[in-house]
DNA sequence: ATATTTTTATGCGAAGCAGTACATAAATGA
DNA sequence: TCATTTATGTACTGCTTCGCATAAAAATAT
């Protein structure tokens, strides 16, 4: 089963690391104050090759959209399997997406916020497909609090005042407001803070 | 005290009205994808004019940014003090900003969500001064709402289970959250629903 | 060895960008 | 009437932008 080795010269570059970095860059600038000059300085793969690789400028940021939509989607998944009690289990989400939203070791200029809800809204005004990809990453991450929910009512072990739907969207907002304070410079444990009283007065 | 014509060549244009239209710009495209040819061509101002007048085009966003900020201000003030009852004052607070956020009628493609927390964190990851003004205005939001319901309080209308302080953080972020939705295309009345649902949710 | 396939490297080209120099126009002051 | 002041319009500069055309390099297949 082991793949053969393709048929041409191969890449020098490994695809997912180049689309970390690209995403890191992409995260804190934001879309349209990045240029494709300083994507392939920093990586370090000329723009051609970058072009045949990834596609055009929007191509490469879609895909580093999803790729951290991805990431955050198997993190919260898992963070909420690893508690059997649901608000400790969406505390754990919330203070493991602070810690990327704010990272406290190495505050060193690295980006902050969400990367999704930080820099695609920006665009989202112009362009139906950034767009549409925002909307699925946010009614994505309502879904998930919402099955979390459903899941805690059916083991008795919560019972919101509101519909899990409702409740869902309620913890979503919740993020994306903390998300845009991170961004902002509003601190590490001034953000934890609001997370574990807002879990907390949702699921009441 | 009419304050007597200035000496020389009188202004073609209204600068209100022209730092209007100019938020519209800056508002659906975003502050790096809006090119001040753009804003020349929109509001027939040559850009030597505009210079003169605003500044440059950081200038320019950044007047936009506090311009929208204070007619929000003005608006929620206005909206709480109308009603005695806080969540009654709240509820129109949260439904005239998405009368901003989600316009029903004339939904033409004009900008949604709101301009501050949609365009500003696109470029506060790299510009410590729009950071600044971000962060300046989120606080505002919070402060608006802690007030609020200490008011409340002393009047024994309420008993939240958290702190004001706390409670004003979470309906920001609550209001934070829908503007992301709403510019992710999320219809209105599933935005109100959320609303009405999370202020009852919060303040209890 | 030679052909084929794929990636890399150089660098072009047409367009767009922010900001400004300079001449002109339109108002007031004397 | 003429100087002064402010705004406008044209056109330019120097730089950056994205995308691509073309040739060289590095691998496999035969």
């Amino acid at each position: 089963m082991s793949p053969s080795r393709p048929r041409g010269r191969p890449r020098l570059f490994d695809k997912d690391e180049a689309l970390t970095t690209i995403q890191r860059i992409f995260w804190k600038n934001g879309y349209s104050a990045t240029s494709l000059d300083q994507i392939s300085a920093e990586t370090k793969i000329n723009r051609p090759s970058l072009y045949a690789t990834f596609g055009s400028k929007k191509d490469i940021y879609i895909k580093c959209l999803e790729h951290f939509a991805e990431m955050m989607g198997k993190r919260t998944e898992a963070a909420i399997l690893s508690e059997t009690e649901i608000s400790r289990g969406l505390e754990k989400v919330f203070m493991q997406a602070m810690e990327i939203y704010r990272p406290k070791a190495k505050s060193d200029g690295g980006p902050m916020g969400c990367f999704v809800t930080c820099t695609a809204p920006s665009e989202a005004g112009a362009d139906e497909e950034i767009k549409e990809v925002l909307k699925m990453v946010l009614d994505r991450i309502d879904q998930t609090m919402r099955e979390t929910v459903e899941a805690a009512i059916r083991d008795r072990k919560v019972q919101p005042k509101q519909t899990a739907e409702i409740t869902g969207h309620l913890l979503g907002c919740l993020l994306n407001g903390l998300s845009l304070r991170a961004r902002s410079g509003t601190p590490r444990d001034e953000l934890e803070l609001t997370a574990k009283a807002g879990i907390e007065q949702i699921l009441a």
